[in-house]
DNA sequence: TAAAAATACTCCATAGGTATTTTAT
DNA sequence: ATAAAATACCTATGGAGTATTTTTA
């Protein structure tokens, strides 16, 4: 017994004739007549009485008929899901955040997984680098997307890294601060200043470039998980956004906002997709790709 | 992709090395290993990543893995009802029954079939011939028990003839008819008379034998569908029993009842086992048979 | 170095095709 | 006489075995 003669008796018991149901099935008669008849000496009982040129399924046959029509919805079920999967649409992956990337990559992740329509499975987890890389490390995470400096660089995780993202100041058009050509941290400070989280490695590169009036518990008015809302309200207020620009592009190409020259300039945050070493792709994670290097960029 | 691939990988998943795997199915490495090999080619992708010695079974492999276990329990199920039917329990049985057969086999049937714990489903029907033999031919019907005379002769139908039962009058031991050695109709006909409903060929050999007074409508004072309350009665009152005696067999060997000498002697009844010709058995059957059998004798 | 998996090769059973015969209308 | 199914015969392929090599812990 196999998938194949299944198949073939429920093409039969449609088709109601070997000759009409070996057509459909592109199969030819004789092929057909002997797969029905091997299927019915090996369940040890006719499937169909042959009476005449009328074929009439047997009270056997009927029980087997559903069962195998179950047999064959699961196979094709299978089937479908594999060509969904290769497909890149439908799946389960579980991605875990850093916190920047959480700001800029949370709301379009689920928009996309949303217009999926159920087929694809997302589940997205935040929280502390270190507990993260643990679950990634023990499977309950498929991929994170973090900084890249906050992944142990002796460690045995596969890291690709994102191309570099600008770091700045941003404030509305004609903000005050907008009108120099050349600003210190203090000259920003005086107004609210807005940011994500930052990690520690964030804070002491704010703090050597800045010095320890920048660390973000002092200098930090606004922090916010949501880079979009913050930005908006950056656009109507003198508040100052500090990050990276990348979340404002679309507004600064519209003049909306404009970048503050402040000096020293902060380098680029290299951020990264991490998973562990040698095990395939989830077929989601190619659109999971695609849609991380198109909002992560500047 | 077949129903062996899939039982391969679930048995893989499961053992967690190719190796003992295959040990499992009773299959050699090697073979285990090509199987899995061309069902991941057939599905286009990864199923399990190969770390150094470990095996880890991908998310596309996670998610094949959950519906080829589906696939393997449907064949399974088909296994489990072939195999029941083919021993005979289980399966789907319809029956029509005649008026005596009914009042004998009834009891019997339905406590068979409840005694195989609903593997079994027997469906019983009641009512004239011709409807029977209708539902027989339009397959609503899998078999008949009734009396073989009212079954036309001419007809594209099986008849399995089951041995001839005697009728006979029976009364209660002791019963004032019982002491002569020879009764006519009239001598009967003092007491009052219980039988099952008669169809017209028996009602017409009854009055062949006995004269018009034998008429059921005129000659019966207890007409009952229930042969065994009948026969109960016939044991405790003075009522006589009219009819086969097969179904009193018990009670005149235990001698609670005794046959009346009523003279003629009716002829005895043929009963049968009425089907499509050609038709394969439904594996029921068998059992059925058995009990009709096993009622349906003197 | 040992254990696990992959590869090379050989063999046979199975499934499919074509041509033909049998059977029932 | 015709149409449907079964049978005969041939071929190609898939799946299994044994022997061996490759890989990694």
């Amino acid at each position: 017994m196999n998938l194949q003669k299944l198949r073939h008796f429920v093409a039969l018991a449609e088709a109601g004739t070997f000759t009409r149901a070996a057509e459909r099935i592109h199969l030819t008669q004789p092929a057909l007549s002997r797969s029905i008849a091997q299927l019915e000496a090996e369940l040890g009982l006719k499937l169909i009485d042959r009476i005449g040129k009328k074929n009439e399924i047997t009270a056997f046959g009927r029980a087997v008929l559903e069962h195998a029509r179950h047999v064959v919805f699961e196979a094709d079920e299978l089937s479908r899901v594999v060509a969904m999967q290769r497909g890149g649409a439908g799946g389960r992956i579980r991605v875990g955040l850093g916190s920047t990337p959480s700001a800029v990559l949370a709301a379009p992740l689920l928009a996309y997984a949303t217009r999926q329509q159920r087929r694809l499975r997302l589940t997205l987890a935040r929280g502390p680098i270190p507990q993260q890389v643990t679950a990634l490390r023990e499977r309950r995470l498929d991929m994170l997307v973090v900084e890249s400096s906050s992944i142990p660089p002796t460690s045995d995780l596969s890291l690709e890294i994102l191309p570099p993202l600008r770091v700045g100041f941003l404030a509305r058009r004609g903000h005050p601060a907008a009108r120099r050509k050349r600003l210190s941290f203090s000259d920003v400070a005086l107004y609210p200043l807005a940011s994500t989280i930052h990690s520690e490695a964030q804070t002491r590169g704010l703090i050597a470039n800045y010095g320890p009036r920048a660390h973000p518990d002092e200098s930090l008015t606004i922090v916010c998980e949501d880079i979009a809302s913050m930005i908006d309200c950056v656009v109507s207020t003198n508040t100052v956004y500090f990050g990276i620009v990348a979340p404002a592009r679309e507004k600064i190409e519209a003049k909306l906002l404009v970048e503050l020259p402040v000096r020293p300039e902060i380098k680029p945050s290299l951020f990264a997709i991490v998973r562990l070493p040698g095990r395939s792709e989830p077929p989601a994670l190619s659109a999971i790709r695609d849609i991380v290097y198109k909002q992560m960029r500047d």
